[in-house]
DNA sequence: TTGTAGGCGTTATCAG
DNA sequence: CTGATAACGCCTACAA
């Protein structure tokens, strides 16, 4: 019934507790033969060590978290799975946490650094509306990935890796304004985003005035607290609302590649085509864009390179005390299937 | 530096740690003055209890864990949500852990059973063709949801809900025999499969067979193992290599509908239309499907069941030692768009 | 209602 | 190279 515990190895071994631990360990002051031994005996009684208890008595566990809002969200995966990589390269254990759209992050975080002894944390997706206050209490170093935290928060306390969300945002609203576009849809985050959503839409905005276009309010809409965060669902739902407004537009450009996509349907269903008479346009640059019919238009982050700087940048604040670093890539627009010139007439 | 602990509170509230700890844990005999102090301490201090310690005392942690296998499966994401409030619901906390393709996720389990005195399992995702000694291992009452096991395991080892691969492969096979596809290309899973794989297979040559129709080899495509497993990229490449064979077929039926999308997306790369030169149908009957276009027709898996029904057959096993039950749910044709009668001539 | 002390399974220290 | 033994932070009898 109860689990074999490192006594009863050393017991049946004929060996102290703490040999039994070099063993586990790979210590090097240990005979070979009786690590030999011990090894065997753990095989055969399928002893495997409490990990709880480990942690309890480790000063340091030589872990790193990544913490991930949105688990539905395939742009993190592929972030994740090369983070993976890079971690195991460093000897590094990795302890991967989803946290729910409404729980708080740093909270998780908190209790976690705790737990684990970790020694640094990554963060993915998320707004990131915390207080100065609460985020010094992580007394690790942390790295905000594709997260554009605005001015708030002091940047001598953290890093981040991420593209300039409000250049690449301008980068493909002037696209569709080269193509013709004037009246240009924008789905944007929630409400009172402060984070990325933010500033993508301020170069949504710049960019239309630079163009010399008057940015219409109505234009703009907001993903709906209803649905999941960025998911399709949204999308369709808030298109689908939109075209029934009858506000004329031409185009569509989503903070997403998840909600373009979702638009993209709506607009299907309403008997329109895409690109022939409204085009899309998304953003992050996802695999499924790529394989959706029309391939979506889209701001593709480079995910290699994000995914590799952030553990490096973390590695090196790690590492380096106190050494923060704020690291920008350049997006790439991606031109799919989904965007063409504003249909005359 | 060093984090606060219990007895950092104890003191400075000059009570003793057990006044704390029953203050943390809601426990009755308390003064309700003390607790109040204590909770007000905690907070300005920011207190948080070591998990690794409370987990390494308690007999019980009233908790269960889901293994999931394919971090990228949107299949799997949605079941996790529902899951998730089941167990809240039930009072007993989640530990949710991704296992990688190549890992062995009964390892997984042995471990995760140690360290968080775990109650139950929930297995999804993955093949498992495991030795029944193995899974005798496991102590705890585990289920398989959507994953149907082939007859290798004793059934009264563990319980598992699932809708039956067989009959449903065979139906969604028959009833593209049914529009006239004599040609049915299968991507099925990788070579040697035992498992859902396996019996999607069967259920398709069956109904071949059954409708009179020989079985072409040729037809049959395995997933390839140099991208992941039930991908979109997966069937993409497949589907693209095969058309280069030059060999005939009007229909596909993959396994999944991220296959069937990849399918979808280099069919129409290869200069065809999708239903109108080639009809594609996948399985699971994700919400990805609805939003792509054309809307994939698939064998929906009714996932808000399965779930809840994985949870209330998990808690069952766990209030019931040793009580294990085999459920098994019907599926649904979803007609989409992707699929038609095949052409003349 | 409260405090003291022992132990959960490991690892680290230090003396053999 | 090896083995006692003292922590690690918390919970829970048991005593007060």
């Amino acid at each position: 019934m109860e689990s074999i515990t490192i006594k009863d190895v050393a017991r049946i071994c004929g060996v102290g507790v703490s040999t039994v631990s070099r063993a586990i360990n790979n210590h090097p002051d240990i005979n070979v033969d009786t690590k030999k031994l011990i090894l065997e005996t753990i095989k055969t009684y399928n002893y495997i060590p409490n990990d709880s208890a480990r942690n309890l008595k480790r000063v340091d566990a030589r872990a790193i978290a990544i913490l991930v809002k949105g688990i539905t969200n395939p742009f993190f995966s592929k972030m994740i799975k090369i983070m993976e990589k890079e971690i195991q390269q460093k000897k590094y254990s990795l302890i991967l946490h989803h946290v729910e759209d409404e729980v708080d992050e740093v909270e998780v975080a908190l209790q976690l650094i705790k737990e684990k002894r970790l020694r640094g944390i990554i963060f993915l997706g998320g707004y990131f509306s915390h207080t100065e206050k609460k985020l010094r209490q992580l007394r690790v170093p942390f790295v905000l990935s594709t997260i554009s935290a605005t001015d708030l928060i002091p940047r001598e306390i953290y890093s981040s890796v991420c593209v300039d969300d409000f250049k690449e945002s301008y980068k493909m609203t002037k696209y569709l304004c080269e193509l013709g576009h004037t009246k240009i849809m924008h789905i944007t985050a929630h409400e009172g985003d402060k984070s990325i959503g933010r500033l993508r839409l301020n170069g949504y905005m710049k960019a239309l005035e630079d163009m010399g276009i008057e940015v219409d309010q109505e234009l703009i809409v907001h993903m709906d607290s209803m649905y999941e965060a960025y998911s399709m669902e949204n999308g369709y739902e808030i298109t689908k609302k939109f075209l029934q407004k009858g506000k004329e537009f031409t185009a569509v450009f989503a903070i997403s590649d998840q909600l373009a996509i979702g638009a993209t349907r709506a607009i299907i269903d309403a008997g329109y085509q895409v690109p022939k008479d409204v085009s899309v346009a998304g953003f992050d640059g996802i695999d499924l864009g790529r394989y959706y019919c029309p391939r979506i238009t889209s701001l593709k982050q480079p995910v290699d390179q994000i995914a590799k700087e952030s553990i490096q940048t973390l590695f090196e604040a790690i590492e380096n005390k106190n050494k923060h670093e704020h690291k920008i890539f350049e997006g790439e627009l991606l031109e799919g299937e989904s965007t063409r010139e504003v249909k005359k007439g």
